[in-house]
DNA sequence: AAAAGTAATTATGAATTCAATATTAACTAA
DNA sequence: TTAGTTAATATTGAATTCATAATTACTTTT
């Protein structure tokens, strides 16, 4: 593994850390060793311990007194309770964006909508993702909040580490390009309490959820990757 | 000023930090040293720079690479965005609210609420303040959304540091006392919808960022407690 | 063999030390 | 004087060291 050699160490340790939680190389309610950490980025424990604790402020790990760091484990509610918080401030993005968005910054993201619809059609998962992500990222950069871009892109990290686009049946799929092509046109005729509505309602948010509810059991644990895919 | 000598050094230190900036001991744009910090709380280097950095992801300081750090300074602007997403976190706190809370809840919201009443029949600002305070945190509590919970008390510390009470005119506090009438009887009758609706227009958000606006210059950065009271 | 208690080990919490960077002060030259 | 340069100082960044609490291993006892 690559050593660091940066400065803002904390935060470069912080983001490393991030990843391997994400992608599974740290395990939820694993103990996480400080001295193994610092051997693997070639770190000592002061700037490691810095970004344990920020991790901690970021919700990504949780800090027992005198017991070292583990891995926050994710349960059906915890992730419920962040996509909540996530369609409001998606209904927020909508609204402020209609008042501030310029002609211009309207029509990139009907051009990511209709590329979207290119790999809706041809069924490309990965790709309408990467697309749709892409979309929303514009509505929410639009609102010119940067507060609530820092919230929300908190908050996305902290569920990241769970993926669920197989479970995706078409006629979830066919609704979520429904609500897309909705919220185009709201955004086009600059209505915000129309978009702030269909971004609170929008499928993809509860959709996952929902999805997530019939595949795992209620309460338990969600041991990261168990659900996974693409 | 007491020394510290408890557990979790740094996330003391840190709310130490975080009431030095409320309370205008340590002003925005302000170098923070290091050193004279160290010496105030009786603790060494470590624990307080890393609460600098917890106090930095908590967005109320800004770490300058090798530059130390400083508390940030709050333009129009970021407090306008802060409360909009409070607004909007209010809202779905609402929202939660009415599908979860309890009847015996409701009498106690409806308590306070009465209590409320008294303090603005007796133009007791502060009282009425703090009940306010009271029912609104009710409301997040029954929300049953802790990583909401959490959010909100994150932004509440942002800009706890203005204060605007004193420049509330009647009308607005009226009109906010009527808000609050809706409010009950909505979540009485559990209608989330309305509840929520309210709860996002609700003026005590709103309000106080107008009363700032003719209060400040736009985009001058607030110094705290230029326009402080109550 | 199981439980309880004790010693040895390991990990964490915090202070200190060392190194690098920035800031200030002092000095020189125009 | 004032701009520019260099040296001195102070501050930050990170590693190390020391102290304390937790865990593990090992006895001892029943």
């Amino acid at each position: 593994m690559t050593k660091i050699l940066q400065r803002n160490l904390y935060r470069e340790v912080a983001d490393r850390i991030g990843d391997l939680i994400e992608h599974g190389e740290l395990s939820p309610g694993e103990r996480i060793s400080e001295k193994q950490l610092c051997e693997k980025f070639g770190v000592s424990r002061t700037p490691l311990r810095e970004a344990l604790k920020v991790l901690a402020t970021e919700g990504l790990i949780e800090l027992l007194p005198n017991r070292g760091a583990r891995v926050v484990r994710l349960t059906f509610k915890k992730v419920k309770d962040t996509y909540d918080l996530m369609a409001a401030l998606e209904g927020l993005s909508g609204e402020l964006a209609c008042q501030h968005i310029t002609d211009k910054e309207i029509a990139a993201i009907r051009t990511l909508h209709n590329n979207m619809l290119e790999h809706y059609h041809q069924h490309d998962l990965k790709a309408y993702f990467e697309l749709n992500r892409q979309i929303h990222e514009g509505i929410l950069t639009a609102s010119q909040n940067e507060v609530l871009q820092e919230m929300y892109s908190n908050l996305s990290q902290r569920v990241k580490r769970v993926r669920y686009s197989k479970k995706m049946t078409q006629a979830f799929w066919d609704q979520a390009v429904k609500d897309h092509e909705n919220m185009i046109n709201a955004l086009e005729k600059r209505d915000s309490q129309l978009l702030g509505q269909i971004l609170r309602d929008h499928l993809c948010n509860k959709l996952e959820v929902a999805t997530l509810a019939g595949v795992i059991e209620d309460e338990a644990p969600i041991e990261e990757h168990s659900v996974v895919n693409a």
